[in-house]
DNA sequence: CTTACGGCCCTGG
DNA sequence: ACCAGGGCCGTAA
């Protein structure tokens, strides 16, 4: 038994996260914001962390409230991420996620 | 547009 | 119990 709260909001995380269309994002905030827990973006943050690497979960499509990828740009994270998303038909523009729309809008 | 700062909330030492 | 540190966030300079 571990502390119930937390473990609830876990799976609740990765039941919403798991649930997130492809082509979409959200961020770290509203993820938590979601599962009913205000205010616990960080914690969003360190749970993205510590799901193992070949998860299945979409993690790569939580960026924060800035439409940035919140990784350094020389790191490989920032790369393994990026790329994901630019499959997705995500474009990054100056580190900003963009739809990527037929017509570039101007 | 870029930094700084305070606030937020859990973890691990 | 204290403290430092995170895949954060919003505001201000």
């Amino acid at each position: 038994m571990t502390n119930q709260p937390m473990d609830r909001f876990k799976s609740q995380v990765l039941l919403i996260l798991s649930e997130i269309p492809e082509g979409e994002c959200i961020a770290y905030g509203e993820l938590a914001k979601l599962a009913g827990f205000p205010g616990y973006a960080r914690q969003v943050g360190s749970l993205m962390k510590s799901l193992p690497k070949d998860t299945k979960l979409p993690w790569y499509r939580v960026i924060n409230a800035q439409h940035r990828i919140s990784f350094a740009e020389n790191t490989d994270s920032y790369l393994r991420q990026r790329k994901k998303l630019e499959q997705e038909g995500w474009i990054i523009v100056g580190n900003k996620l963009m739809k990527n729309e037929k017509h570039t809008k101007k």
